[in-house]
RNA sequence: GUCCCCAUCGACUAGUGGCCCAGGUCAUCACCCUUUCACGGUGACGGCGGGGGUUCGAAUCCCCCUGGGGACGCCA
């Protein structure tokens, strides 16, 4: 049986970076019909905070990424931790180490200019028991260090190969901190065994961490799991994915209005793909198409653009009623606009939009003429340079006029009343429609204006006519 | 500085010695459709970091260089 986990310190939300780890164990879970298993790392007490395990939940189920076990807590599970750093002391591949932070810190600093490695000297490896008693008697709280054996650590990585690694240059490594917790190589390691995680499925960055992890392994005689070590995501300028770049919270991504179903699409594009490239993957088919030997041994670049594209094809894929109902309570949420529009015809007004948005938080911004009463509604410059030449008032005046006569206000309709009416005043359509757009949207842009005016309705349509004719002559 | 990893169009990638004078997708540009925008359609631009080998033959294998990244915490 394949179990996996994702196992994030609760430091803050889950970013895109996370979040692809979670998902791509997620997918090896699922697809191996295997269990996959959320672990909180909330062993650094004074960063983890309850806010950010919420977050980190919240996001995971939005995404659809489920887990069949936990959230376990480190936490919650220190004595069985102090039990296995007992075991390491009493079999003496681990050691008492007095060296206060600020002693290690000269030693650090020293030891980088050295040629080699910046790593632990050893000092208190053998210190006599007068020697402890000393520093105990100092009330110095010590640490516990795990012994480092000479030798050569390799691991085997699923996507990268066999990685070897000197032990020399590992240094004796704290696995218990002077507060009593564990340290995350060591927690990890424990956890890992003890919940008996078979593939450990993280970012490249743990590499290092990796031959310390194997080591502690093998002296607690613990089963090996296979590793497999993601490449990072980084930010357009090529540096590691983080806040500098901003928008990299899942949670930005839900406020803005994305479908979880296209972010998990390019989550999983980004290091994976198919033998011939399929862009579009829906969450079942990346469970029977994922795989860890497909994923790509170089860091990937976010695009935004691209999860843009993206979600704007899932949107257009979506059932109008379904959509309908996404807008409606994203709309909902964000308070907008006092509606005087029939419920009927918001179906209709989405529909107008479905082709022409990427997020819903598009749509808001280009549907929001229809929410929001004409003294509220922002009219962009550009657009009112349209209504200041010569004659357009005059026209615009028999266009009002036109349509308050329309015993019907289908699109058709309206359509026809336009177009003969620039044909009786010898000018092209197009200088009716883009002034009469310009009213009604504040905009130069929008769907099409026969659809848009019908939606309105005739009431609308006439006072905002008359309202912003208004305003152009004062 | 030391150790480790990586290297195909601007971006994500396909490619595991001949099918590749390198394919797909996003972006960009042009044209078509058209009341604007978007959609859709057609097309264009654009890449194997450099140098050595190996081989009849290299994007694919080996070495060096260069470049990028990671790690070197009582953070995870």
């Amino acid at each position: 049986m394949i179990r996996v986990r994702f196992a994030p310190a609760p430091t803050g939300y889950l970013h895109i970076g996370g979040a692809r780890t979670a998902l791509f164990n997620w997918l090896f879970a699922k697809q191996h019909q295997g269990k996959f298993i959320l672990r909180v790392e909330d062993t650094d007490i004074k960063r983890s905070t309850q806010e950010s395990v919420q977050a980190i939940l919240d996001s995971l189920n939005w995404l659809g990424i489920t887990w069949d076990e936990g959230p376990y807590f480190q936490s919650e599970r220190i004595h069985i931790y102090k039990e296995y750093v007992e075991k390491l002391l009493q079999e003496n591949k681990a050691y008492y180490c007095y060296c206060t932070p600020e002693e290690l810190e000269t030693q650090r600093k020293k030891a980088l200019e050295s040629p080699d490695m910046p790593a632990y000297d050893g000092r208190c490896k053998n210190l006599s028991l007068a020697q402890r008693q000393k520093y105990e008697s100092a009330d110095r709280k010590p640490v516990v260090r795990f012994h480092i054996l000479p030798g050569i650590t390799s691991v085997n990585d699923l996507i990268r190969e066999e990685l070897t690694f000197d032990n020399r240059l590992l240094g004796d490594f704290i696995i218990l901190k002077s507060d009593g917790m564990p340290t995350y190589n060591f927690a990890c390691i424990i956890d890992d065994a003890l919940m008996e995680i078979t593939h450990v499925i993280r970012g490249e960055d743990h590499i290092s961490n990796t031959p310390r992890q194997i080591l502690l392994y093998q002296a607690l005689g613990f089963e090996l799991p296979i590793f497999a070590h993601l490449p990072l995501i980084l930010g357009m300028d090529k540096t590691p994915l983080s806040k500098r770049h901003g928008d990299v919270a899942i949670k930005h991504y839900i406020e803005e209005g994305y479908l979880p179903e296209a972010l998990v699409n390019y989550l999983a594009l980004l290091g994976w793909s198919t033998s011939d490239s399929q862009q579009i993957i829906s969450g079942t088919e990346l469970v029977t198409k994922f795989s860890l030997e497909r994923v790509s041994k170089n860091s990937a670049i976010f695009d935004l653009e691209k999860l843009r594209w993206l979600d704007g094809e899932y949107i257009k894929g979506l059932e109008i009623d379904t959509l309908t109902g996404l807008c409606g309570r994203y709309l909902n949420k964000l308070e907008i606009g006092n509606w005087k529009l029939e419920i009927g015809n918001f179906k209709e007004i989405v529909r107008l939009f479905q082709e022409r948005m990427r997020t819903l938080g598009d749509f808001v911004e280009r549907a929001r003429f229809f929410f929001v009463d004409t003294d509220s509604l922002k009219y962009e410059p550009e657009a009112m340079t349209l209504l200041t030449k010569n004659g357009v008032s005059e026209i615009m005046e028999e266009v009002k006029l036109r349509l308050s006569q329309l015993p019907s206000f289908t699109p058709e309709a309206i359509e026809i009343c336009i177009r003969g009416l620039a044909e009786e005043l010898r000018i092209k359509a197009a200088d009716i429609i883009h002034p009469l757009r310009a009213i009604l949207t504040g905009s130069k842009v929008s769907p099409g204006i026969f659809e848009v005016v019908s939606l309105l309705g005739q009431e609308i349509v006439e006072e905002r006519i008359s309202k912003i004719l208004e305003r152009v002559k004062g």
